[in-house]
RNA sequence: GCGGGUAUGGUGGAAUUGGCAGACACGUCGGUCUUAGAAGCCGAUGCCGCGAGGCGUGAAGGUUCAAGUCCUUUUACCCGCACCA
């Protein structure tokens, strides 16, 4: 039986051999794995989180066995909003709140045996950790990708916080699910779309699972086309658009611009509707971004009553108007409108009447009928109505309207971006200052290296301002300072950095986690140099995994790190489902606690189960009557302690079942195909139990090769059955391949395709030969029945079919 | 709207390049042990059929000696993005 108080004997004696701590240096190959580090929340772990660190672990405990040097640590990302609020409505300092709650994470990591380094502990709170988030901020505004900038923001109205892109997708906020609003103002941006072809072409460079690349790809969103300025009949006026398609430059009717345009403004006095004009901007900006999809349907717009645009190929004058489908936050804020081609400029057209010319056609040159919809399978097909580029292929006349563009400087090739700068700013206290000195002289001014950290102060009222102010602007003591230039009186930057500041970087810090000298030190960047392996969940493809990739090309770009990517290969697993296949919620009141599981039926339990539950990277409903499978298993690997014998009994049945076994696991852990090595090792002890008696070298690899999973059951078997040292010191099991096959195999005979007998012979028999069994066999007699045999197909060693008719 | 994924017994899930569908486990049933129960151990278990046999991987077609796997069409659910110019 496995008996759950071993759990604690086998964890202290890890913790006193220091039995997973990693040494920098050395003649052993390095591995590297990674797993997201905690939000360390006062709801304690999730099963979603032993799931999600058990991929890691296994591969680690694999890896220390076969020789290599593993890295495998663990840290808190402690900064932000749940512990901040939790402290205001508690009223306790947010430190002690985090101190707590990583407390408690620490037992509940530590209860289930992971194989973390616990000397290399992080804490993004911890000001000797934040000193260098704060030193790559300077680095990053050195070099001017950091910038403060007013524009339109995204702002959530209930956590009083500015939100960057990625942090409010669909429109609500990613914390607490409130509907988001824009904001305009001014905050501190990180220019990542400096990075955006880096960060795509980057992609090629690693391993990373197809659907994460593809999130990452549609996130960056970068297309092909150009950018055209249109002239404003009359003025010296230009009117800059971007388009994709500038080859349907001919089919323009109208132009098009978002109601924040800052030309209206400019020629606000020749504008005779700029009343009505201001009137829509203000509806415009009371939608959310929610309502201004949803009532995509029916489209509204103003047309400016005053001015009017000239098509710079064809000198025909159109309509300009001002409409909410087109954003001021992508392109240039203005369009060119090409009805015939494009859903919502047809949309629109039709609701104000104005005209649709088709101007690309299928292969025959036809028109077709737009009394209904748009015609938009243009990606290939042939221009019409367009003057110079007619009768010309897309990929045509789109290069040559863009030369044609260029060679009379009217346009230019353009690549653009969905993805936008990183709004990276929180008007919150919690988080890490933003180490930048605001000077009336000055302006901007970075504080030294040697000022850093610049700490939190310690207060006692940290309740964010009313209308996006930081309560740190409060502190007078800490704001007002003296220009470290000119020595005037100044103030500091009041918003800290926002939470996936400290976690864009913090897989470095691991490397060599006490340097106060450097963010870690030139040997142990270029001796761990990138995470080898890194798992984590889907949610983070478009937030933590793309900011910290652009911190670390970043980084490697100053010369700061040895590699460009941060990971060399990326894993994700699936969510874990309440029994009922719903998501687990605290509200639901559905959600399983490890800690009942650990109590319960031991680590070794909770472990196997979360492994065994199904694909590692696909969703899964949790299970209690398989939490008991898992532990039924566990107590069979126990019992084989019964049926060992010090006598060397050999059997060339376990020969080969060993062997298999051995191939099968060691290969499924690389893949991360743990249910399966599982059910591999499951086989096998099944096997096992058919025997009398069973020599020791037959439980041995056994035990070795369940240990990634169970450690303690194993470690207290390998104590039991008198093997030598420890396990967790012990070489990983290799197997024989020429012991992999059985002399004799049974393979199957199929007479047209349905399976009918089989047939056994020796397992190096060629075609001719198999092919010879199965027709002697005298059960074919029945299938052929006066028919003759038409063809045999003969597979090695896998199947026969006979066909006949 | 666009992009991606998933669908296999009563349940969770296996299945390499197209080569025995349902590994492994849960559940159920039976046996054994026991005064009895629990646990353990052993066995059976896709569906229909007494049987021979037939049917069977969301649905409908197709390719092939052979299809869960490839092709075409289609349905449901899940995830991501979204007036992307």
């Amino acid at each position: 039986m496995y008996d759950k108080s071993i759990d604690a004997k086998w964890q202290k004696v890890w913790e006193d051999k220091k039995a997973f701590h990693a040494v920098t240096g050395g003649d052993k190959e390095k591995f590297y794995a990674l797993i997201e580090f905690p939000y360390p929340s006062g709801a304690g772990l999730h099963v979603g989180h032993i799931r999600a660190f058990m991929g890691m672990e296994v591969l680690s405990r694999k890896k220390r066995m076969e020789g290599k040097n593993v890295l495998f640590p663990i840290g808190f990302d402690a900064f932000g909003l749940p512990t901040e609020n939790y402290a205001m409505k508690n009223n306790i300092h947010p430190r002690i709140v985090t101190d707590k709650n990583i407390a408690i994470f620490t037992k509940q990591l530590k209860s289930v045996g992971y194989s973390f380094d616990w000397d290399r502990v992080i804490d993004t709170t911890d000001p000797k950790y934040y000193k260098w988030t704060q030193w790559i901020f300077l680095k990053l505004f050195e070099h001017g990708l950091a910038y403060k900038d007013k524009t339109y923001v995204n702002y959530c109205p209930k956590c009083r916080v500015i939100l960057a892109n990625e942090e409010s997708q669909g429109g609500v906020c990613d914390r607490c699910d409130s509907e988001i609003v824009q904001m305009e103002k001014e905050v501190w941006m990180l220019k990542i779309t400096d990075y955006a072809d880096k960060l795509l072409d980057g992609l090629n460079e690693v391993n990373f699972p197809p659907r994460v690349r593809l999130e990452q790809e549609n996130w960056i969103g970068r297309s092909y086309g150009a950018e055209i300025d249109f002239k404003v009949a009359g003025k010296e006026e230009k009117l800059t658009v971007y388009t994709t398609r500038p080859d349907t430059i001919y089919g323009v009717t109208y132009m098009a611009l978002a109601p924040e345009h800052p030309i209206l403004d400019k020629y606000k006095d020749e504008i005779k509707n700029f009343d009505e004009i201001l009137e829509y901007r203000k509806a415009a900006a009371k939608k959310t971004e929610f309502e201004r999809v949803e009532l995509a349907k029916d489209k509204t717009g103003v047309k400016v009553d005053g001015l009017e645009i000239v098509n710079p190929v064809t000198g025909k004058v159109v309509p300009l108007w001002v409409t909410d489908y087109v954003m001021m936050g992508y392109g240039t804020g203005a369009i060119m409108a090409v009805p015939a081609h494009d859903t919502r400029d047809y949309e629109f057209a039709k609701k104000f009447g104005m005209d649709i010319i088709q101007v690309v056609a299928n292969k025959s040159g036809q028109e077709v009928d737009l009394s209904k919809e748009a015609y938009t399978d243009i990606e290939e097909g042939v221009l019409i109505n367009s003057d110079v580029i007619n009768g010309l292929s897309v990929t045509e006349a789109k290069e040559k309207i863009t030369k044609y563009l260029e060679d009379n400087n009217i346009g230019k090739a353009k690549k653009n971006y969905h993805m936008k700068d990183w709004a990276f700013a929180r008007q919150r206290y919690w988080g890490e200052p933003v180490p930048i000195i605001k000077c009336p002289h000055c302006g901007l001014v970075p504080l030294k290296e040697e000022d850093l950290p610049l700490e939190l102060p310690d207060v006692k009222d940290f309740i964010p301002g009313e209308d996006g102010e930081s309560p740190l602007a409060r502190v007078e003591e800490w704001v007002n300072v003296k220009c470290p230039k000119c020595g005037a009186d100044a103030k500091r930057e009041t918003d800290t950095m926002p939470q996936w500041a400290g976690s864009s970087w913090y897989f470095l810090r691991y490397m060599d986690p006490n340097n106060d000298e450097a963010l870690a030190s030139k040997e142990a960047l270029n001796y761990w140099k990138q995470v080898d392996c890194y798992n984590g969940g889907m949610e983070h493809v478009t937030r933590h995994l793309i900011y910290s990739r652009f911190w670390h090309r970043f980084l490697y770009d100053i010369g700061v790190v040895p590699t460009a990517e941060p990971y060399a290969r990326r894993s994700t697993q699936g969510l874990i489902l309440a029994h009922d296949g719903s998501k687990m919620s605290k509200s639901k009141g559905n959600v399983v606690n490890p800690d009942d599981i650990v109590k319960e039926y031991g680590a070794d339990t909770l472990r196997t189960y979360i492994l065994f539950i199904g694909d590692y990277g696909m969703e899964a409903p949790w299970s209690e009557t398989g939490v008991k499978g898992a532990k039924k298993f566990l107590d069979r690997v126990m019992r084989i302690e019964s049926l060992v014998t010090d006598e060397d009994i050999d059997s060339k049945e376990l020969d080969r079942e060993l062997n298999v076994t051995i191939k099968k696991v060691s290969e499924d852990y690389e893949d991360m195909k743990y249910n399966t090595a599982i059910a591999a090792m499951m086989s096998y002890v099944n096997v096992l139990y058919k025997q009398e008696k069973v020599s020791k070298k037959y439980v041995k690899p056994l035990i070795q090769l369940l240990n990634p999973i169970a450690p303690h059951v194993t470690e207290e078997l390998w104590e039991k059955l008198g093997f030598e040292g420890y396990l967790f010191e012990s070489k990983w099991p290799e197997y024989d391949e020429s012991k992999l096959v059985a002399d004799e195999i049974e393979i199957p005979v199929q007479v047209n395709g349905t399976v009918r007998y089989r047939i056994n012979v020796p397992s190096d028999a060629d075609e001719a030969t198999i092919e010879e069994v199965a027709k002697a066999d005298p059960a074919l007699a029945n299938y052929i029945a006066g028919k003759e045999i038409k063809k045999v197909i003969v597979i090695k060693s896998k199947i026969v079919n006979i066909v006949i008719g």
